[in-house]
DNA sequence: ACGAAAACGATAACGATTATCGTTTTTAAG
DNA sequence: CTTAAAAACGATAATCGTTATCGTTTTCGT
């Protein structure tokens, strides 16, 4: 629960934004305030940060992304300009017993995420 | 729609297993028939391959699985053991219209991954 | 103030994937 | 069957995101 000052200055840049940014996008902001940091420090930080809950990591096509709201939310992923939203709406899965009934298994958890048009680029289309 | 004999050689492994296999399972499997394959063709054929819609790639922790099955249908990952197990229960998911009101975005897909523990996995903690 | 522990920066290493390029195989037309 | 173009190939270099190493610096508790 202790944070070094980089630690807390990537907590900073997370607390910061809502477009769920990259270790390297991170590493940028984090650069207005440490021109000196590392990117090594930064990785090094998110993944303990993973580690103890603080942040959570969400993976899209090979590239990691992070986010500092660890609440049940969701994410859709816009194909046409890459960016990440949260959803906070419920979203109710049904099934999940006739899932664990079919394959004999012990469903932990259940990862949803969305893909399609973003607002903007819905938007931008219709100019097409 | 048509394929290379390597590129057959690689859909034949994929029909022959329920195991999502990784590329180099594939490229270790399709050299006991070409024991002369390069790595890179498999790669290739697979990029290939979804492109032109034969197999679906299911990202797992930076490392792509491939599944030749493109219907519609759900994967458990095992947390325990890594196995990828193919779920055909129907599942619904309830709010994806309230969702895409909260955001002002429009929704084509719901990626629905489920975690846990296979069956081997929670017979063997029960043992423990 | 001092020693241990934690954090750091630079950079090498890593693993998965993609790109390059010269050679071989397949295909289609004559 | 020959031939020329297109497609596919193998070897390997390159790339990219991430992790590990290591010697130095900072922080923390006493």
């Amino acid at each position: 629960m202790k944070h070094s000052h980089k630690r807390d200055a990537i907590c900073e840049v997370l607390r910061a934004t809502k477009d769920h940014p990259t270790a390297d996008m991170i590493y940028e902001r984090v650069r207005e305030k440490y021109p000196e940091i590392s990117l090594a420090t930064v990785y090094r930080n998110l993944s303990q940060l993973c580690a103890e809950g603080d942040i959570i990591k969400i993976g899209a096509n090979g590239r990691e992304r992070y986010d500092i709201d660890t609440s049940a939310h969701t994410h859709f992923f816009c194909d046409e300009c890459g960016e990440v939203y949260d959803v906070f709406s419920d979203m109710k899965l049904l099934g999940i017993t006739k899932a664990e009934n079919e394959i004999g298994c012990k469903i932990d958890t259940a990862h949803i995420t969305f893909h399609g048009h973003c607002k903007n680029c819905v938007t931008k289309q219709n100019i097409v």
